[in-house]
RNA sequence: GCCUCGAUGGCGGAAUUGGUAGACGCGCCAGACUCAAAAUCUGGUAUUCGCAAGGAUGUGCAGGUUCGAUUCCUGUUCGAGGCACCA
């Protein structure tokens, strides 16, 4: 009776399948456990060993939970939408899900064969129409949803619209446009689209813009991934950046939960960490910078240097030229419009006060507030006087000259300007209205005459015959940046915005237009991470523009660069080279004078980017440390209304559609151009179309359509319908993923995504298997959906995974050799090949042949020329050592190719010496290389195979014993004999080849008992910690000492048996039912740990002095220290190595060691 | 570039809380059984000095804390995963 493998394994998995043993139940009174893993993408390449690591870890854990008594949810399904079918598609014309259907069908025989315990009943496809009409269904359930702040969860639009209705949007902030305001009279002569529009801003899935890969030769948007190097993947097109209409997730208002509550979850640190930082959030402080008014001649930091700067060839557009400039542009008017509604509803207190003072004609004339004047705004104006009040922070102090300039310059045109800080206005505001009144009553006649003229004229004329130049009347066009530096202000020495910013056109100077322009161009052919990455090269424009420090008054220039996204924070930064490398770098390669703040610690040739030390030269903030600067800086800024306390999250709100065919389709309509959801009235009252899903129809290609669009904008008549034009992007591969955890627990459910009953027993899942690769991805956006959810009532959790475990890769080791092509120079003019070789220990022994040979190289040999690196299939090597016969039979174009070794070379597969050497043959060796497994590299390794030669229980296992499940590891298909070995050892205690079955009822001795209960209490602890390659080790160590003791013993075998079960599955419902039981062993109880078995009352200690281990002495484990030193100290060797040194402390740790130190 | 993780014999790895570094397995060496081979079993196997007893060195590299460091701290090198449209 000998393992047969292959017949205990055809056996059980078909009793398995016969009996429905792994059926799982929603109802029951045992405890639930879910147990998940990420499923699987089904590509074509079917499953390699790296594959089933994780499902084989999770299947252990499963196993062990049923067998400790718990009711164990443990699905499998597949995440079948995707980018490589709908590739596939469009290369061989064949349905993405016919392609899907066949690889499923594939990866489901695969698992079957490594015996998993799954719940196939259970088994979801995002593809299927049954599943995604509630991806649909739920997507809605977000398009319908808003962020509501103030309690903190998503609620249905439809109150969001009886707040509106009663009071506007005054106390309910807008994500998506924080300029939006209206009252509820204004709300309710909304037309139907303003109303659809502004609640687009609330929606927490709702359609913005975004910028995509958009290949103009292709026709269409591209992946990330289909983009390298930046062309495209098919066929190297060029490709650039294209703002398109999007789906997005407004998962940006949940980032403060998906925070906090991380804390809640057993996952690793550093995959916590790593959610952490994608959220990103970071206090710090909004700074604005307004815009400086005209430069004359001379005026603010002359640039010397270069004004633009593209990598390499595209240098050398013109610089900007030194004369005043004029930007008359019809594009600031429009800015400022926005702004003056701003303005007047955002008075500063200081503004506040005085208008309160001036308002209903108090003084007794007509005064304005926030009045536009020629292209900027006026704090206050009293026309007829043709007098202007502007209040702003004390920064007026320091810039009189120029305010001496302008009021000259305004006086020219009948005007007068006098300036308050907000300090005198709050502090004194009688003396500033006395002021006021002064200057009204000694208002003389040309003035009153020029008010007069005014007034009949109209207010409209005069502001546009008076025209200022651009940037005066500051305090109009600001620029903000967010920063978590505020400490460093004083070292702003320019500013930087993306390059996409909105302002970037409107500041630009005519002069810097064209530059700016080509620099735009250049950065649409860059992708956000070639932005971040590249850091030795420097690129940037100068606008022209110039913006006004609020504290310094300096005037610091407005450049643009590429390292600045507009994604993030405010698409603008201060830039601070003494304190922030990038800025350094940008201020040296643009020879923008450097601001030291930092004292010594800075030394003009690196930034001094360390958050600790003391402030310098920056006037109030000097002498005091990082942190209270930054309060000490913000607190100012506050005071004079230049900026304000803000916390900021890196976090952005996550696109949501595809410009795709294999996706779910959206259930959303457009009706004239307004998007609806098709459950709203308007799609389905009169027609029948508000059914879910949305099915994905059939099309005759898959080539993109108009525009960018997807594939579905080709299909006329589905997408025009009697209600509506039908959206024709997709949803993207996250979309079912997300939540396809829930439908586990309740596949079937045709009238809700799942049943409130089923996820209140199931609830979150216990564990969940998957790699790293999806850490902030998936992992984040199913924590958001779970939160939604949750906040709607559909489920009663709000985290869906509550402990996390991260398999590591298996990676594949890929054979390499060096190969020298027919075209070298090693092939002579007259057509023949020199093979001429450097190796250790070689003689260099040319051989001539009488025609051009391509030749490899075997790895333990030096060419002089750099050789090409060429893979050779794993399968075609074995040690490290070519196997010709294989080789050459596949590849019948090498037959003719020589292969040189140490002392001779192979040519079609004969070996030949060379004449110098008569050595013994040599082997040609390729080079080993640990990469990603794939079928590129040709170095995958099928289970299959493996299952084939050593069945599934040995697979499982080895698997599992390669080492620690976290953690990256090269497969070796030669390590497997060991674990094989282990279990044919462990079978001959139970059955001899003879003699068959064995097992006696004998009473077991202490030993036995000892190493089984041992075995028992490391497997327990060591499933619970996730440490399966030290159970497979320990289950060694206890079939060896069985081995060695003999014992063939019921009441051992019968406990390892089930022990064993959640490794080796197969063998151990073999010999279960060779105890004679009739129930599967899934179902029997994990062996109980029986401490009195394995208690031991002495130890060796490890006795060392001063640290160096000298002998082992054995002692009770009760031993006093006074007992132990007196053996200790007694002992010949100790004394020996105390070198009669006397004693300075006698170390005794309990059940560890002792240590003499002298 | 940024974030996260990792590095221990020829190889995969063990050492769970700072306490005998190298468990277990592979590979290799030697032996038993056999006509022989396979299978199986036994012993050895970090490096180095030594016949041995025994000693010295040793956990990527450089420092530090400690009676004691693979483990904690600082710096550094190399490798892996992620960086928002691969999944």
């Amino acid at each position: 009776m000998e393992y047969d493998f292959r017949k205990i394994e055809a056996n059980w998995k078909k009793y398995w399948i016969d009996q429905q043993v792994y059926k799982v139940s929603n109802d029951t009174s045992k405890p639930k456990c879910y147990v998940l893993d990420m499923f699987p993408y089904p590509s074509g390449a079917g499953l390699h060993v790296g594959h089933p690591l994780g499902y084989i870890a999770s299947d252990i854990y499963a196993r062990y939970k049923r067998l400790n008594g718990y009711n164990v949810l443990h699905p499998m399904g597949f995440d079948a939408f995707g980018l490589p079918a709908e590739q596939y598609a469009i290369e061989t014309g064949q349905h993405p899900a016919v392609t899907t259907e066949k690889n499923i069908a594939r990866y489901r025989e695969q698992l079957d064969n490594i015996g998993f315990c799954y719940d196939w009943s259970r088994e979801v496809r995002t593809s299927d129409p049954k599943y995604y009409k509630w991806t649909q269904w739920i997507f809605l359930q977000l398009f319908h949803s808003w962020y509501d702040r103030k309690e903190n969860k998503a609620r249905p639009v439809k109150d969001l619209i009886a707040i509106f209705e009663k009071e506007g949007n005054i106390n309910t902030a807008c994500p998506g446009d924080e300029t939006l305001q209206f009252d509820s009279e204004t709300w309710k002569n909304y037309s139907e689209k303003e109303k659809r529009d502004s609640l687009m801003q609330y929606r927490i899935a709702y359609q913005g813009y975004a910028q995509v890969w958009w290949c103009d030769a292709l026709g269409t948007v591209l992946a990330n991934d289909e983009v390298v190097n930046g062309v495209s993947e098919r066929g190297g097109h060029p490709v650039e950046r294209k703002n398109m209409r999007q789906w997005f997730l407004r998962i940006t208002e949940y980032a403060e939960r998906l925070l906090t509550s991380l804390d809640t979850l057993e996952w690793s640190e550093a995959m916590k960490e790593m959610q952490r930082n994608w959220i990103g959030k970071s206090n710090g402080a909004e700074v604005m910078f307004y815009l400086s008014p005209t430069l004359s001649e001379g005026e603010g930091d002359v640039i010397e240097h270069e004004t633009t700067s593209f990598p390499k060839e595209n240098e050398g557009v013109p610089g900007r030229e030194k004369d005043g400039w004029n930007t008359a542009d019809a594009t600031v008017y429009n800015s400022i419009a926005g702004f003056r509604q701003d303005l007047k509803n955002n008075l500063t207190k200081a503004e506040d006060k005085l208008w309160q003072e001036l308002r209903r004609n108090n003084l007794g004339v007509k005064f304005r507030r926030q009045h536009i004047v020629g292209k900027y705004i006026a704090d206050f104006i009293c026309l007829p006087y043709n007098l202007i009040v502007e209040v702003d922070g004390k920064i007026h102090e320091r810039q009189k000259e120029e305010d001496a300039a302008r009021t000259e310059y305004l006086e020219e045109r009948g005007f007068r300007v006098i300036r308050f800080t907000n300090e005198e206005v709050l502090t004194d505001v009688n003396s500033v209205v006395g002021r006021i009144k002064k200057i009204l009553s000694k208002a003389n006649e040309r003035d009153l005459a020029n008010a007069l003229i005014s007034q009949e004229k109209g207010d409209n004329k005069l502001a546009r015959n008076i025209s200022l130049s651009s940037g005066e009347g500051r305090g109009e066009v600001s620029i903000t940046v967010f920063t978590t530096r505020p400490d460093t202000i004083f070292g702003v020495d320019f500013m930087v915005l993306a390059p996409e910013h909105e302002l970037v056109d409107d500041i630009t100077t005519p002069e810097q237009k064209k530059a700016i322009e080509e620099y735009k161009t250049y950065v649409k052919s860059r992708s956000e991470r070639e932005r971040m990455s590249e850091v030795k090269q420097v690129t940037g424009c100068f606008t022209g523009a110039y913006a006004i420090h609020p504290l310094t008054e300096k005037q610091v220039p407005i450049w643009i660069s590429e390292y600045v996204l507009a994604g993030y924070g405010t698409g603008t930064i201060m830039g601070v080279p003494s304190g922030d490398e990038r800025d350094h770098a940008f201020a040296k390669h643009f020879g923008i004078p450097i601001t030291n703040i930092f004292g010594d610690r800075y030394t003009g040739e690196e930034a001094y980017s360390a958050k600790t030390g003391i402030i310098e030269n920056s006037d109030f903030l000097t002498g005091m440390s990082i942190a209270e600067a930054t309060e000490a800086a913000i607190n100012e800024l506050e005071d004079i209304g230049a900026g304000k306390r803000k916390i900021n999250y890196k976090l952005r709100d996550a696109g949501f559609s595809r410009q795709r065919y294999w996706g779910e389709p959206f259930p959303v309509m457009y009706v004239d151009d307004i998007p609806y959801g098709i459950d709203e009235p308007i799609i389905h009252n009169d027609w029948h179309l508000g059914h879910l899903p949305v099915e994905l129809p059939m099309v005759e290609h898959y080539k993109p359509g108009p525009e960018g669009q997807g594939p579905l904008a080709n299909i006329e008549d589905w997408v025009t319908t009697e209600a509506g034009q039908r959206e024709t992007n997709t949803m993207p591969g996250y979309a079912g993923s997300s939540w396809y955890f829930l439908r586990y627990m309740d596949p079937h459910n045709d009238n809700e995504f799942a049943g409130r009953k089923a996820t209140d027993y199931w609830n979150q899942v216990d564990l969940y298997v998957g790699g790293t690769e999806h850490a902030v991805g998936h992992l984040l956006y199913s924590r958001m959906w779970t939160k939604a959810l949750y906040d709607l009532g559909q489920i009663g959790f709000d985290e869906p995974f509550k402990k996390l475990l991260n398999q590591g890769m298996i990676q594949g080791v890929s054979q390499y050799t060096k190969r020298f092509g027919i075209n070298f120079s090693n092939v002579s003019e007259s057509r023949t090949t020199e093979i001429s070789f450097w190796g250790e220990g070689c003689i260099n022994t040319p051989v001539i042949f009488d025609e051009p040979k391509v030749i490899y190289y075997s790895s333990d040999l030096n060419p002089l020329q750099e050789p090409v690196k060429v893979i050779v299939p794993i399968e075609f090597v074995d040690d490290n050592k070519l196997d010709f016969k294989n080789y050459l039979q596949n590849k019948i174009d090498l037959r003719d190719a020589i292969f040189a070794c140490k002392n001779g070379f192979y040519l079609n597969g004969e070996y030949y010496s060379y004449p110098a050497n008569n050595n013994e043959k040599s082997f040609f060796y390729t080079t080993p290389v640990v990469e990603k497994m794939s079928k590129s590299k040709h170095n995958v390794v099928n289970p299959d195979n493996v299952v084939r030669d050593y069945g599934a229980d040995t697979f499982r296992m080895y698997e599992m014993f390669l080492g620690p499940i976290d953690v990256s590891k090269p497969w070796d298909t030669k390590g497997i004999e060991g674990v094989h070995r282990f279990l044919k050892k462990m079978w001959r205690l139970y059955a001899d080849e003879q003699k068959g079955w064995i097992v006696t009822d004998e009473k077991a001795t202490d030993a036995e008992l000892r190493i089984l209960h041992k075995t028992i209490k490391k497997i327990a602890e060591d499933i619970e910690r996730f440490s399966f390659n030290t159970s497979v080790s320990q289950f060694m160590i206890c079939v060896n000492e069985l081995a060695t003791l003999g014992c063939h013993k019921r009441e051992i075998l019968e406990p390892l048996a089930i022990a064993i079960c959640p490794f080796a599955p197969h063998i151990a419902e073999e010999l279960w039912h060779q105890f004679g039981h009739t129930e599967s062993v899934i179902d029997a109880s994990f062996p109980k740990y029986e401490e009195r078995y394995v208690t031991e009352n002495s130890k060796k200690y490890p006795v060392a002095v001063n640290g160096k281990t000298r002998i082992e002495m054995e002692f009770p484990l009760d031993a006093e220290q006074a007992i132990v030193e007196q053996e200790v100290l007694a002992e010949e060797t100790i004394q020996r190595w105390m070198e009669g040194k006397p004693l300075k402390k006698f170390i005794y740790v309990k059940g560890k060691m002792i240590n003499v130190v002298v």
